[in-house]
DNA sequence: ATCGTTCTAGAATAATTATTCTAGACGGAT
DNA sequence: ATCCGTCTAGAATAATTATTCTAGAACGAT
């Protein structure tokens, strides 16, 4: 037996595959040597424990998608930044399970750990800017209401076309995007109309 | 000691007080004979299981929900009915956060326990009439994009809506209403658009 | 008053998991 | 050739939970 029979990868690679298919819950070290046919010794190894290995594999998870949302900002493209969760669910359907079937919290048992507070910090500070940045590009100012709307476009309204289709773990049709574009120009328009009254 | 010192629905209260505080996972069976001061004999004497509990939660919540979407489509009043999910939620904080916030499936650990088997399919198939007698009100048919679309109006876009407010237990303001009408509005005038095109 | 059913009461049991610990293998540096 | 740090290996430990079991109390019917 060599030196590095296993990569820290392989462990998060399997979490990722047995989260999405069973649910966070259902990732225990039991089934991620399992699957892995690795000891328990050589997770211990790698991960202070089961929280970590979740919460690192959340974190990696959620930094990839909100770049694609963060490159479609930096466009100037609002409809593009909206119509990004279609797209990436697409092309990533384990990740966008974990990611839009849970919350943060049902991966880490107990709190979040030390080592990854910052770094949960900084997503949300990324997520909130994220927001700002659009309401500013689609709607010129970032007050509460603006805000509010940018939340609505670009998370809530998209995760929510996207849910039913994760759960049966297909890509999301095209209607999807179709009732997206539909509720971005609506709600846009909705904006700019009621400032002009 | 007389003989009932405790109720069926005491339980099922704990159950959801902690579920709403907590998630799904925090409610065992010492958690709410703690919170009740019970003795776990009182529970098994009237609770099956962990799972028989839970899912009873589930169901008696989710057809009280669905009650309010279906005297709205009773009364043809379409909007009513998306606008039902916010309006139900200011008055069932913790029972929203339950039916909102989780899935079916973690509420049980175990399948679902048969006895309560056809209670989740006749829900299952009352939601899908909902959905159906929806797309015939506002679309006129019920074909596959109708259906969809109903689904989105009805159920992804409201929740969706209502999801961030929940997770900080408070209501939902003003402007989650504003956002269903505008959407709602947006999504049957671009069908009737495309109808005619 | 006695009996049986319905409950309260909580200790005992079992199963599942995370985590720790002890042994030993490999391969490069000395 | 020996030694050491890095890993593999998996058994042992501990904690948490659901569930079962045994005892006994209260009330209504007889």
């Amino acid at each position: 037996m060599a030196r590095p029979k296993f990569a820290d990868a392989d462990f998060l690679d399997a979490a990722l595959a047995i989260a999405a298919e069973r649910g966070p819950l259902a990732v225990t070290i039991g089934s991620i040597t399992e699957r892995l046919k690795a000891p328990v010794g050589s997770f211990y190894h790698r991960f202070a424990s089961r929280d970590v290995l979740l919460g690192e594999l959340w974190l990696r998870t959620v930094l990839e998608f909100q770049q694609g949302i963060s490159a479609a900002l930096d466009a100037g493209d609002g409809l593009g930044a909206a119509l990004h969760t279609p797209a990436w669910v697409r092309g990533h359907l384990d990740e966008a399970c974990l990611l839009l079937l849970y919350h943060r919290d049902d991966f880490v048992q107990g709190g979040w750990p030390s080592s990854l507070r910052d770094g949960v910090a900084a997503q949300t500070a990324r997520m909130e800017g994220g927001f700002a940045r659009f309401a500013r590009l689609v709607f010129g100012r970032s007050g509460r209401d603006e805000l509010r709307r940018a939340q609505f476009l670009l998370a809530e309204m998209p995760v929510g076309a996207v849910r039913q289709h994760l759960l049966r773990r297909e890509p999301p049709p095209p209607i999807v995007d179709e009732l997206i574009r539909i509720t971005y120009r609506a709600v846009v328009d909705d904006y700019h109309a009621s400032r002009s009254r």
